[in-house]
DNA sequence: GAGCACGTACTCGGATAGGTGTTGTCCGAGTGATGCCGG
DNA sequence: CCGGCATCACTCGGACAACACCTATCCGAGTACGTGCTC
């Protein structure tokens, strides 16, 4: 097991798939689209962005035609934003104040045992400001661009068809 | 939640107790004797201690008057090294692979598809670094020395006392 | 051709379920020191 | 006085259980839009 869990790495990648990586403006795509296109679980990267749009970072839109855009310009939401979106703020550490279980000690700690951050709890939080001043130097338009590289321009097209294709298809009743 | 439980906190708190604050060498403490300080689960702290034992942290010694010693000098001991032996090493991320599982892709992806770090991956692996290497600069010993400076003297000879009560009443039958 | 009803695809939210990890608890086996008893 | 035996406390390790979370599935309700029918 990992600390973070598929949630993250699948939002970040059906993120990347509303920053239309450089190309006119932001587009709206259905979590159906996106899901089916990485053929992962629909229902569950529902759920995810569902995680997203209250914490601000896309916004939806309902109907047919509907779907979800970025919130923010993509170079303006970073991979925490994602990580606390999809996961919740979690802190590294929860300190339980164990000093203050001392079996020496009466019904009520001595003031002293409670002053100031707990020794282990101290290390723990620069531990965990470090991790996060990590993730929030990268963003989503960071990642796009670093796919765009990556990915020939042929298939980068092939894309785009289909996911204008099954734009286009939609609501489109089968003759009976 | 956190993303460290409880265990952690425990571990750390107990291995303090073999540090003997810059005391004359490593105490020998039995895991029921540091469990009882603190009030905490002696069943659960003795598990913790087996974990410590197999990571190298720790030695024990069997029978009466047994109990657990620090392998290693307190200052030689990171924090690092507390998590990663209760913990298990956990990556902070495992990536899944999801860019090549594109439904353009046939049966097998493309070889571009796999070739270097996924991008997501590699933004992991940075923050993750950043936070191993702050959690290892911090060491038992550094922890040892922050709590001495802050329990008062008469506590610290009181807990002395304390632990060496327990180790001198042990085995002694009841009289009946 | 204009207006209306219908169906479709979408989002939203809750209920549910299996798998997994965490946090303890309990217990038996093995081990070493201590106390007691018999020689 | 001394050696052996029982006993106790401790570690070790596994089994077990309650609980929460993660991942995923399923379904109903509400909503916007295209289609087709009617006038």
């Amino acid at each position: 097991m990992s600390q973070y869990g598929s949630a993250v790495e699948y939002a970040l990648h059906c993120l990347l798939f509303l920053t239309d990586g450089g190309g006119d403006g932001a587009p709206v795509r259905s979590t159906r689209d996106i899901a089916e296109f990485q053929k992962l679980s629909a229902d569950y990267v529902a759920k995810l962005f569902t995680r997203l749009e209250k914490a601000g970072l896309v916004i939806s839109s309902e109907g047919l035609r509907g779907g979800f855009t970025l919130a923010r310009p993509a170079d303006d939401i970073t991979v925490l934003n994602v990580i606390d979106a999809v996961e919740g703020r979690k802190p590294l550490f929860e300190c339980r104040e164990v000093r203050a279980n001392c079996v020496l000690f009466g019904e009520t700690p001595p003031t002293w045992s409670g002053r100031g951050v707990c020794g282990i709890h101290a290390v723990m939080l620069r531990a965990e400001e470090a991790m996060r001043t990590s993730l929030a130097q990268s963003t989503l338009a960071q990642l796009a661009t670093h796919v765009a590289g990556v990915v020939p321009p042929a298939q980068k097209k092939a894309a785009q068809h289909w996911f204008q294709d099954r734009s286009a298809n939609r609501g489109r009743r089968v003759k009976g």
